[in-house]
RNA sequence: GGUUCAGUAGCUCAGGGGAUAGAGCAACGGCCUUCUAAGCCGUGGGUCGUAGGUUCGAUUCCUACCUGAAUCACCA
């Protein structure tokens, strides 16, 4: 739709060399669809032209020259409406599917995207309130992917830091090999419970567990071959809960890699920015907020070290257009704080520098107020939907686990990415696993509706199908719909805001099945068969792509 | 207290200087001898937190206030 706007505006432009052609775009709106596919309201120009905004519509009306063939224009008080002639949206829509220029990626623009996200700490299972991180991360990655971009996807693992000294320290008290090989993530989440038990009587554990963390952080062999072990077997269970989620990085590394180089970034810091030593630690101060800590005063470093080093060490090794920290809301002043250092260093690029901060998920916590497992709520989501699959007796028994697999996982995915980044929401069981509305089972099912009938009309080449016998207005629908997603997709790359896209994929969804319900495809006549199922394929491919952008598959039956 | 974000239908949320403020859920009423009813069609439901200001026009921008959330030095 954007080549059609495009001429709209170009058009207007001609008629009002007083403002830009720019101007003009973004002034052009999306009406009501009875009243046309694109309006110019008028009334900025009563003040240039001196005129009611009415006169100013009627007058424009004679002056704007459109093809006919392609606009049918009116004046309606202060706006010109124009109205897209359905040959024209044939036309389009037919040369870019002969093209396959429909749903492909751009081509590639040379740029870099670094994008932070999931980023679990090791030594503890995955949280379900990681979802955010994941989730949200691994489909702006889609997204900027889709939109010509190279991108690295970095999983920055939480595996420095002083939670091992206590982990370590527990680990020596209450641990064991043997339970580790055992219960594996458990018995480290077992023990650390335990240490944060034990030390509301027993502070002393936290100097001890100071140590520790420093004993790491020089060297020590055994620190460090404890260490190795519980990030071992946290890799590994991590790994199953991005396979349920089809989730892939294509950097695993973690805040450990920056150890070793971070005295020689503090020492770059200081050389070029004021640095000073308060109440025993290394800082920034700030006048506008409060002071970023380097040091602590036992030397140990903290993470906004470590983020420096890494931002530096990311833009050295992929010169990247943007950099995303897909991290909650709460970290916020954090990353101010990080991008200010950065900037204050000199490097120009800290403007590529971007927190995509993101709310909390809430109503989480059980009763006795542990964490709940996003792999748990996986499966439970998973054997849910295998429920209500066996109800309805259509997947085949070989098939059954893979569609309730993708199903379950997507409702979760989709869930959580239709809500605006910033809002808290609340977690809640019966409104995840609700199918019905706006959700993604219910865009899956228009995918799967599609391809069942498709498969009953035994179509396999679908440029037979000829668009322009196409003429109810819900296959006009459709065709303007899919081809308003370029407009979509540039929405949620600007605005890095998903639900821009699970919006779009659901009134798709919702177009199809009201097309699904009024017109049968498989009675209809040869060639309007053939139209038909042509219209059908292009919307269930504008499905598929859109979902696997947010990171959710489709299924052929469900 | 400082900073940041939010307050829109019973609930969860979109929208955003312009035409009659939109979805989903929940409620209610229809629709399965016809390609998947996880669906379709319809009904009811709103002083867009409050008060000012800017504007031809404000739910949208500005200010103040109220309410809620996050954060504010050795966790990440």
């Amino acid at each position: 739709m954007k080549y059609f706007k495009q001429l709209v505006a170009e058009a207007i432009y001609k008629a009002v060399p007083e403002l830009t052609i720019n101007e003009i775009y973004s002034t052009i709106e999306k009406p009501e669809p009875h009243l046309g596919d694109f309006a110019f309201p008028c009334f900025k120009l009563a003040k240039v032209m001196r005129k009611s905004p009415i006169a100013i519509a009627t007058d424009l009306m004679n002056k704007i020259e459109v093809s006919e063939n392609i606009f049918r224009k009116e004046s309606v008080g202060a706006y010109i409406n124009f109205h897209l002639v359905n040959s024209s949206v044939v036309d389009r829509l037919t040369s870019l599917f002969q093209n396959q220029k429909l749903f492909s990626p751009k081509e590639k623009n040379g740029k870099y995207i670094a994008i932070d996200y999931s980023s679990p700490n090791i030594a503890k299972p995955i949280a379900f309130h990681h979802i955010r991180s994941t989730v949200i991360g691994n489909s702006i990655g889609n997204l900027f992917e889709f939109a010509g971009y190279n991108v690295a996807r970095i999983n920055y693992l939480g595996d420095w830091g002083t939670q091992f000294g206590k982990l370590i320290t527990a680990f020596k008290k209450w641990g064991s090999i043997e339970a580790l090989e055992r219960d594996k993530i458990s018995h480290l989440l077992e023990i650390y419970v335990k240490y944060h038990q034990e030390v509301e009587t027993h502070p002393e554990l936290d100097s001890e567990a100071r140590a520790w963390f420093k004993k790491t952080e020089d060297g020590d062999l055994e620190a460090l071959a404890l260490w190795e072990k519980f990030r071992e077997i946290s890799l590994l269970e991590f790994d199953r809960v991005y396979r349920l989620l089809n989730i892939k990085f294509t950097h695993i590394e973690g805040e450990s890699k920056y150890s070793k180089v971070l005295d020689e970034t503090i020492e770059q810091i200081s050389e070029k920015i004021e640095t000073k030593i308060s109440e025993g630690a290394l800082i920034i101060p700030f006048e506008e907020m409060p002071p970023c800590l380097l040091k602590k005063m036992d030397g140990a470093t903290l993470y906004a070290t470590r983020d420096i080093a890494a931002a530096i060490d990311r833009f050295n090794r992929f010169n990247f257009e943007h950099s995303f920290y897909v991290v909650a809301t709460q970290q916020e002043l954090h990353f101010k704080q990080v991008f200010e250092v950065i900037k204050r260093m000199g490097f120009n690029w800290s403007n590529r520098l971007e927190h995509i901060k993101f709310g909390m998920v809430k109503g989480m916590s059980t009763r006795s107020g542990n964490l709940i497992f996003l792999e748990d709520v996986l499966n439970e989501a998973i054997s849910r939907t295998k429920v209500k699959i066996l109800e309805k007796e259509r997947v085949s028994e070989s098939n059954i686990d893979e569609v309730a697999r993708k199903v379950g996982v997507g409702s979760i995915i989709f869930g959580d990415l239709k809500n605006g980044r910033v809002n808290d929401y609340d977690f809640d069981w019966e409104e995840i696993l609700n199918f019905s509305g706006y959700s993604g089972p219910n865009a899956q099912y228009a995918y799967a509706r599609v391809q069942s009938i498709i498969k009953k009309s035994d179509t396999t080449n679908f440029n037979e199908g000829d668009l322009n016998l196409l003429t109810d207005s819900l296959e006009i629908n459709l065709m303007k719909k899919v081809l308003a997603f370029d407009e979509v997709i540039d929405k949620a790359v600007e605005t890095r805001e998903l639900h821009h896209i699970t919006r779009f994929v659901y009134e798709l969804a919702k177009d199809v099945a009201s097309f699904h319900h009024a017109i049968s495809v498989i009675q209809s006549e040869n060639d309007l068969k053939k139209a038909r199922v042509k219209i059908l394929h292009i919307s269930a491919e504008c499905i598929k792509t859109a979902l696997s952008i947010l990171g959710i598959e489709t299924v052929d039956s469900m």
